[in-house]
DNA sequence: TTAAAATTAGACAGACTTGTCTTTTTTTAA
DNA sequence: TTAAAAAAAGACAAGTCTGTCTAATTTTAA
């Protein structure tokens, strides 16, 4: 395996154990063991437990993002487009290995002081809000800027509500309810 | 100190640290410490910590119940009294010890398998979800029982959604959207 | 070809965890 | 008052964890 092939079988194993079992209940040790590499190896990649949570949190959301873009991509302009982001969590929700918002998981499983991990996470749900924006300012005709930044948040959180009961009560309700009241509210 | 005031003692010491610092971060050392109690004593009034922990989960939601129901009905009838769960919330998210929900923490760190603990989570939700249909049912003139069903579901995403991304950002604009959104689909 | 770098396997340190058990002391209640 | 129950303090078992280190082997690249 080369030098770059190792790092990214590591973060794979790492970021399948944390979302499926937890972080904390996920040990080093087992990380190593899955993915069948040496533990000194490891350490060479990552100066810490710490380091490969951030590089978790990273590559889910660079899949997530790649694939929400192109499936709304592939929607007819308009509000369809808007709408598609709660038909593709039905997608993600029927997955075997959906479990919910990783960022959720691990805010919950660490200090509140690790700066440096509810960084990452903030920066994400950012990250999403801004797509969300775009996604708005292409596909609806709105006037002020304010109301698209008012209305991205809106459709942030009944995103986020419809990954997280969805998971919790392990049924796709949420799912229905936040994309119906996602309609009510941009038409 | 009597019988009972002990475990009340000891499921208050373990509620603050659980919810604070997170389940699995807290030791039994830990809750013993700072309650004051001996080890010997703890395992006397619970079998295990994950009966502190159920304990713990009904403690909190108990007070939150009870401190819901008697905001609403300070208010007046109507409308307002609905509304009321996110003016409620924005009280909750200014105490000094808000850190989210505890039934999102706890099964971000435990098991999937832990079917006893995911029982008792689910049972709030459904409580909670219950609560908001009585509070429907009793301040709107609703028609059909179909309809006030379904925006129970709607109004208890919009609380849960608040709770959890408050949380997150620090910042209470998801508690103002969130009601934002709650007058926009009840009128 | 050869020297440097990377990987391996695993021992190890030092700290943590939950839960049990013993011994002594205190509290409870008849 | 007295016998039983409860609580205290803490040692202990048996396991967990992260991160370091050694020593042998393999890969890389000049």
């Amino acid at each position: 395996m080369k030098h770059s092939e190792i790092k990214d079988r590591i973060i794979e194993t790492a970021s399948y154990l944390f979302y499926k079992n937890g972080y904390n209940s996920t040990g080093i040790n087992e990380i190593i063991s899955e993915s069948g590499i040496a533990k000194a190896t490891l350490y060479n990649h990552f100066k810490s437990k710490q380091d490969i949570c951030i590089a978790y949190l990273q590559f889910k959301n660079s899949i997530l993002i790649k694939d929400i873009k192109a499936f709304t991509a592939s929607k007819q302009e308009g509000t369809d487009r808007i709408v598609a982001i709660f038909d593709f969590l039905e997608l993600f929700f029927k997955d075997k290995d959906f479990n919910g918002c990783w960022c959720i998981k691990t805010i919950a499983e660490i200090p509140n002081q690790n700066i440096k991990i509810r960084n990452e996470i903030q920066s994400q749900k950012n990250n999403l809000i801004e797509f969300i924006e775009n996604l708005i300012l292409e596909n609806l005709k709105i006037t002020e800027e304010k109301h698209a930044s008012s209305l991205a948040k809106k459709l942030y959180l009944l995103y986020e509500i419809a990954v997280s009961e969805s998971h919790l009560h392990q049924r796709n309700w949420p799912i229905i309810e936040a994309k119906k009241m996602c309609l009510h509210i941009i038409n």
